[in-house]
DNA sequence: CGCACCTTTGAATGAGATCAAAGATGGTGG
DNA sequence: CCACCATCTTTGATCTCATTCAAAGGTGCG
């Protein structure tokens, strides 16, 4: 799955492709709660998500926790511990997750072998680290209603992408406490945020199932930046 | 310098070392304000700060900008580029500034010829990764307070890393302005803030010189998360 | 010296937090 | 299959931290 991912901005070789598909061996399962990295423990294990949802978070010393991601089916999670010894951030599934591990000194294996895969890596990483900056953006600076606006576009592009869109709804399955640690806010404001971007025929709720009915006018109020397709021009050849 | 920054890892083989020191040749100046990138404009140029302070924002469609990270001498700026076509973010000098710069095609050859520096090239990509979650933490999730601590003590940590701290002083060449961009408030606020760091005997302020005198209770007040050191166990051998 | 920009301070306002409690939902075990 | 309990959602009232607006000092540069 990793390969689909990777092979979305160049066509990649045979070789390439078991390679990758090495990676994706040893599989494991987790409850939905279950928490798959830890805060402050030592890592030296890398995740590719195949099925679930996952989130990495990071909890102060107040008690507060931030929520820095969501993970879906083809994320890479748990690359902080090629610079770190012990883990800045804790990974929980947020449903029921089946993924694969590997450990760290594959992905070295991988830029000595691979060294197209290496900038491929690279490139995926400075992706993720952009949208990063965004929700940092929305959080510093947008309004409550514009912050959850943004996730919701957030993950609406993002599940497009994997194709876990039926007719302009998607499954949420995440409680509005989940919402609030990932907007810097309360509960009970996300409560009243998605209520009036429901009452204003932004959104349409159902439970969990959330329908974004006016995605331009979702998109432009949160501010959302819909970044540029990548391109792979400056990779190195393919070994 | 970016051989100083990668070496602190592993140490380099001359060969690597070369090879590093090639993306420095070009070099050119700024003064401080001007623009070095500009969102939405195409990029295909990386940087290697040598002198002088940037730093990278994103502007919303209000008008609010928000600032990402602060780069120093040896930062590698325009990795952006690397995944996509138009600039995601804004770089301005903060001083007049001296950077070396290079097309990202040179990247691609790195990764080509010493797998090992592309390895070393995205665990410092994962670094700044984290320090970005931090600062997401902090803003999404204390008070402005603790924000306004906790850039300070990334700033303190990260300036006497390069050896720029002068007996427990350091310049900040930041306007309050700035300082509200990077921590999500308004610059009154963070004068009121910066006066009472000043008044509890955290700090003591002097135009642009601010010394921390107690950063054990800043880094407290701030939360901030002391990231232990990094690790190169999983890296490639050199080639 | 004078102007532009920055810092400082005060007062009023407002967005979001907090506190509290009543519905809704769903998973589990009897 | 149903009842119960834990968890989640919803709603109201109040409070607080940070914003906004405004204007008076500082600072440094041309």
């Amino acid at each position: 799955m990793l390969v689909q991912r990777l092979g979305h901005l160049v066509r990649l070789t045979p070789d390439e492709q078991a390679s990758l598909r090495l990676l994706e061996g040893q599989r494991r399962s987790y409850r939905r709660g279950s928490q798959i990295l830890c805060q402050g423990e030592p890592a030296s294990e890398l995740f590719i998500v195949r099925d679930g949802w996952l989130h990495s978070s990071v909890v102060l010393g107040s008690g507060g926790r931030q929520i820095l991601r969501f993970h879906f089916r083809s994320d890479l999670v748990g690359g902080a511990c090629l610079a770190f010894r012990e883990s800045p951030e804790t990974v929980t599934a947020v449903t029921d997750v089946t993924v694969s591990q590997f450990s760290r000194e594959r992905i070295g294996d991988l830029f000595e072998n691979h060294p197209r895969i290496g900038a491929l890596l690279f490139a995926i990483s400075v992706e993720e680290r952009v949208s990063l900056t965004d929700r940092l953006a929305s959080i510093g600076r947008t309004s409550a209603r514009a912050r959850v606006s943004a996730l919701l576009c957030e993950l609406y592009q993002r599940m497009r992408l994997l194709g876990l869109i039926a007719d302009g709804g998607m499954q949420l399955p995440l409680t509005q406490e989940e919402i609030g640690d990932a907007t810097g806010l309360t509960a009970v404001h996300v409560n009243r945020m998605m209520r009036a971007l429901a009452e204003d025929g932004l959104i349409a709720r159902n439970g969990s199932q959330v329908r974004v009915l006016d995605e331009t006018r979702l998109c432009a109020e949160a501010q959302f930046a819909d970044r540029s397709e990548a391109d792979g021009d400056w990779l190195p050849r393919p070994r």
